[in-house]
RNA sequence: GGCCUGGUGGCUCAGCUGGUUAGAGCGCCGCCCUGUCACGGCGGAGGUCGUGGGUUCGAACCCCAUCCAGGUCGCCA
């Protein structure tokens, strides 16, 4: 039975004692994670989330009816425990934090019983994850989740000093929005009041925080949770979280600056990690050439090579057709792996495949120096020669060849890069390496839509010296847009906006949109806009991401308190689900009832 | 929506080429134990093998469908 806690106040949480609190009395509350029974002796491992205390009952300290109630303590049962804090006559376990103390219990009360867990409470669980989000508080209980999510304060706290003390403004922004479905899909939520119309929940606050900075507050920051209702991953869900920032009177510079500065400072403060200034800067252009990717991760090298004029004309149709198609060959240097064997190698040539590549060739150089190679009967021996001098290969290493539209060939070789890099354990978990992606094309275009989409959004500013090429090679125009990357993951990005409204008009009119949609989607911006609006910029971080790599951990499902499953349903609530007949009536069948 | 992986006592898994009564470790229950901390000893319970069909003398295993979870591609300005 649960007793109440009347008169009872904890002293410490768990962990919050050591060596110096011998002989203290004290009352400790927290679940049972353990408890030991040896007879006339019970040891019970007491867990909060500051850690684990050893409490030891004997009846001569406590009494025959507390000893009788420790004698029942089973896994997670609440509990308060009242005792002095003694060095542990027994063993001292090396591998607890108290492991040199115990409290020897004088009184104890059950605050809460409770059924046998369905999967045991414990660091590094095994169970399946269908399973812990079911029981999600309880999965929550976990040392390594409570680690996340108090480092995950501890990030929100820091990022708010230390823009306030910039001198940023932290302001909300709605959540009911209207819908400007460009980017992803909305979430909608339907209307009472106005029948058949809709509000949106929000991307993120992008048009807020402009027009915030249209009203004065000169910097803006905010924590902000966004939605998108597209597909999980492991580094997407449905609700996320981002920092939120805008700063008015600013170019690309002063952006990085504070943002470099916010980074090193919640590396040092929440991991004791120092973050090297500045942090270094890459092209797009560069760092799809180097890396066949746009969040490249530089802690580790097997860089892109082009070999498109060495193989130009060749013998091999496949190298010769892409080239010819304005594409190229590109191959990356799998040092050692030269032996690797022929199944590995086709695994590698089943994922190239799912990342767009029609096929994947190699030329393994062999430890006599000889080669084996999928397209050596193509070839003479003077143009194998030249291609693995041009990427360096020495006997012993593995090249890999993607041919095809540079898209393609970026996409597949910077996919095969990761891949391999973590197969062949070239990745330091530890090591946080930053980097800024700069220079974006502003615009894309889209087969599907048969039009230039915006890159990053309609907003971004292109760079001055590119506004001419907008009429003439809009698909050269860079734009003031960065990502700040970290370890192969995108934690954030940014642009600085359009503030000038011809410019803006341009942008619309290269995307394709009329004066009237523009106008229906975000004239309250653009009419804003006419009234004396400052240069500006932002920046915005997937919060989730961050502390997911400051966490080491592959997935922000647990950096996240109650997640979402890949339908994006809540296996511990069951949303989304059905609602009351009466609910939907006063949304839907409003107007017609009214009507009657 | 496509592709890949998985689903077997409460948990994690094994289960061969289809063949007696589906196993193990942990957990759980009972008894014992005064220095344990992966406590120990003795005893015990617990499974319609995700679900529904089919093939077969016989299915956890083969086939079809379906559900659930994970990964990934599409998608995510």
């Amino acid at each position: 039975m649960a007793e109440s806690m009347k008169g009872l106040h904890r002293s410490y949480r768990c962990a919050e004692v050591n060596s110096k609190n011998i002989g203290e009395t004290v009352t400790v509350m927290g679940w049972v994670a353990k408890s030991r029974n040896k007879g006339g002796i019970v040891f019970v491992d007491l867990r909060d989330r500051s850690g684990i205390l050893q409490i030891i009952f004997e009846e001569k300290d406590c009494g025959a009816e507390n000893f009788a109630k420790a004698e029942k303590l089973k896994s997670e049962f609440v509990v308060a425990v009242t005792g002095v804090i003694e060095a542990r006559s027994g063993a001292v376990n090396p591998n607890l934090a108290t492991g040199e103390i115990e409290v020897r219990a004088s009184a104890c009360r059950i605050l809460s019983e409770a059924l046998t867990p369905p999967f045991p409470v414990e660091e590094n669980s095994k169970t399946k994850e269908e399973l812990r989000l079911k029981y999600r508080y309880l999965d929550l209980r976990r040392p390594d989740l409570q680690r996340n999510l108090m480092l995950r304060s501890k990030v929100s706290n820091v990022t708010r000093q230390f823009l306030s003390e910039e001198g940023f403004l932290e302001i909300e922004t709605p959540i009911l929005q209207k819908s400007t479905p460009e980017g992803a899909r909305d979430y909608l939520v339907p209307s009472r009041v106005h029948p058949g119309h809709f509000y949106a929940l929000p991307q993120s606050p992008q048009l807020f925080k402009q027009l915030l900075m249209c009203s004065g507050c000169d910097r803006y920051f905010q924590i902000a949770k966004c939605f998108r209702d597209e597909d999980l991953r492991a580094d997407r869900q449905p609700e996320f979280t981002q920092i939120d920032m805008e700063l008015s009177f600013v170019d690309v510079d002063d952006v990085i600056d504070v943002n470099e500065r916010l980074m090193q400072r919640v590396f040092k403060e929440c991991l004791d990690v120092d973050i090297e200034l500045p942090i270094p800067r890459m092209s797009w252009q560069e760092a799809m050439d180097r890396f066949g990717s746009d969040k490249p991760d530089i802690r580790f090298g097997m860089e892109l090579t082009d070999v498109s004029d060495i193989v130009k004309d060749c013998g091999f149709g496949v190298f010769t057709g892409a080239i010819a198609d304005g594409g190229s060959v590109r191959g990356i240097n799998v040092k050692g792996q030269g032996e690797m064997p022929r199944k590995k190698i086709d695994a590698l040539v089943d994922m190239a495949k799912g990342s767009g590549a029609k096929g994947l060739a190699y030329l393994a150089i062999l430890p006599d120096g000889t080669y084996k190679s999928s397209f050596a009967k193509f070839m003479t021996e003077d143009e194998l020669s030249a291609i693995a001098g041009k990427m360096n290969g020495e006997p012993g290493d593995l090249l890999l060849f993607a041919a095809d539209k540079n898209k393609i060939v970026w996409n597949v070789l910077g996919q095969l890069r990761t891949e391999l890099a973590e197969q062949l354990g070239l990745i330091d978990k530890k090591d946080f390496k930053f980097l800024w992606v700069v220079d974006f094309p502003m615009l894309e275009w889209s087969d599907e839509e048969e039009r230039y989409v915006a890159m990053h959004h309609p907003f971004t500013m292109p760079r001055e010296e590119d506004m001419d090429k907008l009429d003439t090679a809009p698909g050269e125009v860079l734009a003031k847009a960065y990502d700040i990357v970290l370890n192969g993951c995108e934690v954030g990005g940014g642009s600085v906006r359009i503030h000038q409204d011809d410019v803006q008009e341009k942008i619309f009119e290269v995307l394709g949109f009329t004066k009237e949609q523009a106008n229906d989607r975000f004239g309250f911006l653009l009419t804003a806009f006419k009234y004396g609006v400052p240069p500006h910029a932002g920046l915005a971080y997937g919060l989730d991401r961050l502390v997911m790599l400051m966490a080491g951990m592959d997935s922000i499902r647990d950096v996240i308190a109650f997640p979402k499953v890949k339908d994006a349903s809540c296996l511990m609530t069951n949303a989304p689900d059905l609602v009351d007949e009466k609910q939907l009536d006063e949304l839907f069948l409003k107007s017609t009832a009214e009507g009657e």
